[in-house]
DNA sequence: GTCAATTTTTTTATTTCCTAAAAATATTGA
DNA sequence: TCAATATTTTTAGGAAATAAAAAAATTGAC
């Protein structure tokens, strides 16, 4: 769906003023390129709708004193939630600077059916809200993240591994039940929605995020919009293929998937592989690759080996992926430093072979930690993206 | 840079004007979604500009009849051409239905300097308008192909092999010599644009073109427009590493690249690797596939297997290509259908493999042959999109 | 033949939203 | 007190969309 003018001039200058605040409406005006008046007016519209604050400022300079505006944290609640790979469903409650105000973690009942499933989700939501200071109907939209195969425009659930097949309206249930709208997307792109919106990234409108979990994800930002394939898939980096012959088997059935040597699971499979030992349940795979960890630095060897491997695949996945599509920064989360660190220089080296010469500045890449909020910031932006398109006031209140 | 919504308006029309000519404008309002009264006004400008015109249809029901619109080929002429990687300049004059007109074929002078090569396209551009039937002020723009790593929004090239590297401003140069504006792109990109104005793809958004040529290529269209990596670069589908240890060199340097399997100078590169030859040069090298193309048809096990492995290999390429992206279509593109005919059975099984099975659908891949004219097809398709964007009459005749 | 019915196209009134320029506002320093 | 100055708002004007009314061009029934 096109933005019309109208609304990308306005999300220009909220992702303007999110990334300068407090700015004055000149500054903003020069940095969106819009006039004065365009700027009063969008501005005056924001104010009205509780979303942006002002201040004024004294310059101690000659002339009338600028007024800042800043977004409004309070100016309206995202709930963002995340149904973990592990089990746990996060709820948090984020103010419109992308600050949590309220946290809780449940673990669900086990279940197959996706309408089991959103109807828990529903009550946990209800509940998680009654128990937090912010008031219900200033709750202003739920986004919800799945490890899921989804639709995010209309908020389907296509495929969601161990549940019945879909497509089942997931969003539609959810909201149905809680009286609030509820938006839907893929855990990795809504990592990506995070480091756009709220983080470092909110500068750079070309991006790739890699997350280095227990399998392996991407998300591609481009032209400063989440590239969503023709499925609503998101990039599936862990299962490009690394190895053309006699690879190892991946979750997915097919042989040599990078996830299979890079991620965190395929590293501890390779453990096992050489140990012959069998390979862990997800519950424990952190476990078993701290373990790891302390081998490798304790200097053993083989240890060490897999892990370089990992580096060293991971670079050739990720240099296909640069030689294919040129993305102007690459950043890799990860919940464990401790293993970025471990693979960081075989990746490297990987890295600076297999890209294209153009292609390659060793400034594109950066590291990070995931943190578990990191999820429900995602969805808090993706909600937020979907407010300050919207016209209509945020609050009943 | 974002079209305003005007513009944006006005694409669509023709767009649709183009895949369903002849129409009319209640048809052109239903297809485009705009209301009658905007499409009469887009549609009068066009008519005026001489780009479109109407005709009369009788059809024999009630009410009043329909007037049909139809782009005006000779509305415009625009000039299409290629540096092809074997020598000859190509130059084709093509009319806005992407007819040829007239079309000649020149052989450069061997030069590393880009200024040089800049002055003979400008005069040999000169000659082949000269020599054409058309009008010179008939000609609205020229659109350039390079193999060549360009900035196609300035006109600028950057590096083109056994040339002294850029930059250089080389639609610049052409067009102050010439008298008449010049675009400027990668030849890949152009065959892609060729396939989303006139062919098939014109009703497709979303598609990667592959080209099997001596190299191997590719572009992505995505959301209707032309995909560009931060550097201006097409897909470097040859490059990536399909073979992450001890793999075949490449002319780029790196090892394990898809190209050194797949392409046609890897192709024969692995024959002659097997019979201890040399390499031939680029411009024996379609006779060397050639040959090889008999000896796997008499039945030659080990020249199968190299046809066997090109399809194998590509499509592993092919199947990271769409789990990362997941294009809507895939159109493979190739000079030489008896290549294709080898290697698609190991392609389509490698794909079959490789590919998420969410992802995988064999609707999604077709086949087409390379003709000399589709570059020429994409430079005029890319001036075309540019005519359309501006709003200033075509010719001043 | 005339005219009601019908379909296509154009016109008109209205709205939205931008820009450029003028005006208003709010402050400091001479 | 007011000139200077910087910021913000207002105003006038224009581009381009929509919805609805009007106009145009034809056929078929009587």
């Amino acid at each position: 769906m096109r933005l019309t003018d109208h609304e990308f001039n306005r999300l220009t200058v909220l992702r303007h003023m999110r990334a300068a605040q407090p700015v004055s409406r000149t500054d903003l005006a020069s940095l969106s390129g819009l006039t004065g008046g365009t700027i009063t007016q969008i501005v005056r519209e924001l104010v009205q709708r509780g979303m942006v604050m002002e201040q004024r400022v004294e310059t101690g300079g000659r002339g009338r004193p600028r007024v800042n505006l800043s977004i409004n944290p309070q100016g309206a609640y995202a709930v963002g939630a995340t149904l973990t790979a592990e089990g746990p469903f996060l709820v948090d409650i984020i103010d419109l600077n992308g600050n949590c105000v309220s946290s809780t973690s449940t673990m669900l009942r086990g279940t197959q059916q996706l309408a089991d499933l959103a109807d828990q989700i529903s009550g946990v939501l209800r509940d998680a809200i009654a128990a937090s200071p912010v008031a219900h109907d200033a709750i202003a939209m739920v986004g919800i993240g799945l490890p899921a195969v989804l639709d995010n425009r209309t908020g389907t659930v296509l495929m969601l591994e161990t549940f019945e097949p879909g497509p089942y309206p997931f969003a539609d249930a959810i909201a149905r039940q809680l009286g609030v709208p509820v938006r839907l997307d893929n855990s990795i792109n809504l990592l990506a929605r995070a480091m756009h919106w709220f983080d470092d990234g909110s500068d750079v409108d070309d991006f790739t995020l890699v997350v280095l979990d227990l399998g392996l994800g991407a998300a591609c930002y481009q032209n400063g919009q989440l590239v969503i394939g023709s499925h609503g898939i998101e990039a599936e980096l862990g299962h490009t293929k690394i190895v053309p012959e006699n690879g190892r088997r991946c979750q997915c059935g097919a042989l040599g998937c990078l996830q299979a040597y890079s991620a965190i699971s395929g590293i501890v499979g390779q453990h096992c592989d050489a140990h012959g030992l069998a390979e862990p349940s997800y519950l424990v795979m952190r476990d078993a690759v701290a373990e790891m960890v302390q081998r490798a630095r304790a200097g053993d060897i083989a240890t060490q080996g897999i892990f370089r491997r990992a580096g060293h695949y991971l670079g050739i996945g990720l240099a296909n992926h640069i030689n294919m599509q040129d993305p102007d920064r690459i950043l890799i989360l990860s919940q464990h430093p401790e293993i970025v660190s471990l693979i960081s220089e075989a990746l490297l080296a990987s890295l600076a072979q297999n890209v294209l010469p153009h292609l390659w500045d060793q400034a594109k890449l950066a590291f990070g930690k995931l943190d578990a909020l990191s999820y429900s910031r995602g969805a808090a932006a993706m909600v937020l993206e979907r407010l300050y398109q919207a016209r209509e006031p945020l609050q009943q209140t």
